[in-house]
DNA sequence: TATTATGGTGAAAGCGATTTCAATGACAGG
DNA sequence: CCTGTCATTGAAATCGCTTTCACCATAATA
């Protein structure tokens, strides 16, 4: 493995050249040139690790995510992606497969080791998490979530789920159902269900609470919950759901005992699902710039950490929102 | 930041033994005691830089993915997150947005610099590629496509396809129509589409040339290349496309000339995609194991690495398929 | 002419670990 | 008592880079 001391050697000047012509500093014309032309001729490449180790910097950005196999993670993961190749930093990727304790594992395996800054997709917010996130040493930002007193990237959950339940309160007849998800998480669990039955309530047509079942995010949740309240009250004629996968779950239960319908207005989601909408002709769900908060926050994150001037460093952004298909 | 110094001093030995003590080697059973409540009562943690300057091993493991938010790589990718998170790696993740280029670029970007190891989920396999791989200075092993002289881990494209085609060929009538995928694509464009239609041959069903139509992976190219079949030929009745994401767009596009049918034996696909399963009662298609494809691989890779003996090291692996609802 | 700046330069001091190496004391065997 | 093992030990050398620092020309200023 050729090194900066020989490239020096070939080029007659010392390693110090060799790094600041690396690095911008002072340099000379034609040594700047000897120095390229080593360079090209060894296909030297420098150490990311002993430049870590030196600079105490590593170029590298630790993502944790709930879950990747998931359609808003992996496009929020995109995002992210794009903006950091873009910008020369590499992505750590971690993996919590949704448990809340290993995402604290990680954040405490990030700080103390190899990342410049952290984007945690978060789910769940306990206070430990808050802890966590204060005491962190580099600068993390937070995606999908509002969190006070962290930088944040989020969707108006609550006012998305307030216009949805609005919107729909009159053109549904029969009963209207809610499958929702943990209120640990704030956004998809409290926020929703809340700004939901806020809408229906605004529009005349609260939800009844022996009506809510709460589901676990995957299809088969939504599934479940879903043939248990069409079993209990046959009256139910509309699904509202956290999430468009546990739509497409409560649609396949609903086909089930139903039969088959023309798949809209029947169930709605949040996420605006590329295969949902293809498959049912499109259920009223909420469109979310997944992509874009993963951009969003991680431009955000690197401008702070490269000192970027002009541009804005840390802060809490709400991204907008949009009703499909009601 | 507390480093070893610090710990060994309160400890009163030298930080060889502290070293020593983390690491496994000689050390008496009182300095382990002393040293293990100094690190507790300091806090400290290893610097992983210096550890990797020294060793020159980061336990971080690229990863090359063509596109993340896509159901099968994503799959994959939370099989090689979960064996990387169990035996101690990192996962570094490149995503090359299905840039042929980019994957050769990180291919370089990986083994100049930080990775012990590679994992490289892949598409086109050109002799670039071929070149990058031979060459490549740290192990790697490749997913979802056979390639001679690496180590791979994949699925039988071409049987499974056969048997798709086979087992099809009698249940249709009609027209059967064909959209694949780039055949630089070896593994999804060519293999899928000769096997398919040597399987139809083989039952006596020979797929007509100018029913084959080429998409790019997306739902939409899937939505398009069917809107086009359908106006052709009106007497085609069943679109076989080489995956499930491109049949879901094939089967709005039949829904929207056609009119909303019960939604299966119209088209098949590839990847037991769990929406459509949902939302369709069950497409023909094919289920591979793409979550074990990744256990399979990290496991191979980490073994080499880590020198596991007993345990198989690189090779080329074969993992089975399952045909569903057909 | 006497002073400052100013662009350029290399030697050398780390960054925080791991690992070689020679030295130590204890202890069994001869 | 002497010698050879053997488990332990710390000093010191690296790993490959960045960065300070002192220093040197040369140009600009007084």
């Amino acid at each position: 493995m050729v090194k900066m001391k020989d490239v020096a050697e070939l080029a007659g000047v010392s390693s110090a050249a060799v790094s600041r012509y690396l690095n911008g500093g002072y340099i000379s014309a034609d040594k700047a040139e000897r120095i390229k032309q080593a360079i090209e001729l060894t296909g030297y490449v420098r150490s990311s690790q002993a430049r870590a180790l030196r600079t105490g910097s590593t170029k590298l950005i630790g993502v944790i995510v709930p879950k990747i196999n998931s359609e808003s993670v992996s496009r929020i993961t995109a995002g992210i992606g794009q903006v950091l190749g873009r910008r020369g930093y590499q992505m750590l990727l971690a993996n919590t497969d949704n448990a809340a304790d290993r995402e604290l594992e990680y954040l405490d395996l990030f700080q103390n080791h190899p990342v410049d800054g952290i984007v945690l997709v978060a789910t769940m917010i306990t206070d430990e998490h808050r802890r966590a996130i204060e005491s962190c040493r580099v600068p993390i930002v937070l995606i999908g979530q509002n969190v006070e007193g962290a930088a944040c990237v989020y969707h108006d959950d609550y006012e998305a789920a307030f216009e949805l339940g609005h919107a729909l309160a009159g053109r549904v007849d029969g009963k209207i159902a809610y499958i929702g998800v943990t209120e640990e998480d704030r956004a998809a669990g409290y926020d929703r269900r809340r700004g939901f039955e806020a809408g229906l309530r605004a529009a005349g047509n609260p939800l009844d609470a022996a009506l809510i079942r709460l589901g676990s995010f995957t299809l088969d949740s939504g599934y479940g919950a879903a043939r248990e309240l069409l079993s209990v009250d046959p009256d139910v004629s509309f699904i509202a759901c956290a999430t468009d996968t546990m739509a497409a779950g409560a649609l396949r239960a609903i086909d089930e005992v139903r039969g088959m319908g023309e798949g809209i207005h029947r169930v709605s989601g949040f996420g605006d699902n590329a295969f949902l909408r293809a498959l049912t002709g499109g259920i009223p769900t909420v469109h979310y710039g997944y992509l874009t908060s993963g951009v969003e926050a991680t431009n955000m994150l690197l401008n702070t950490l490269d000192g970027v001037e002009g541009e804005s460093g840390l802060k809490t952004l709400k991204l907008g929102h949009q009703l499909m298909n009601v």
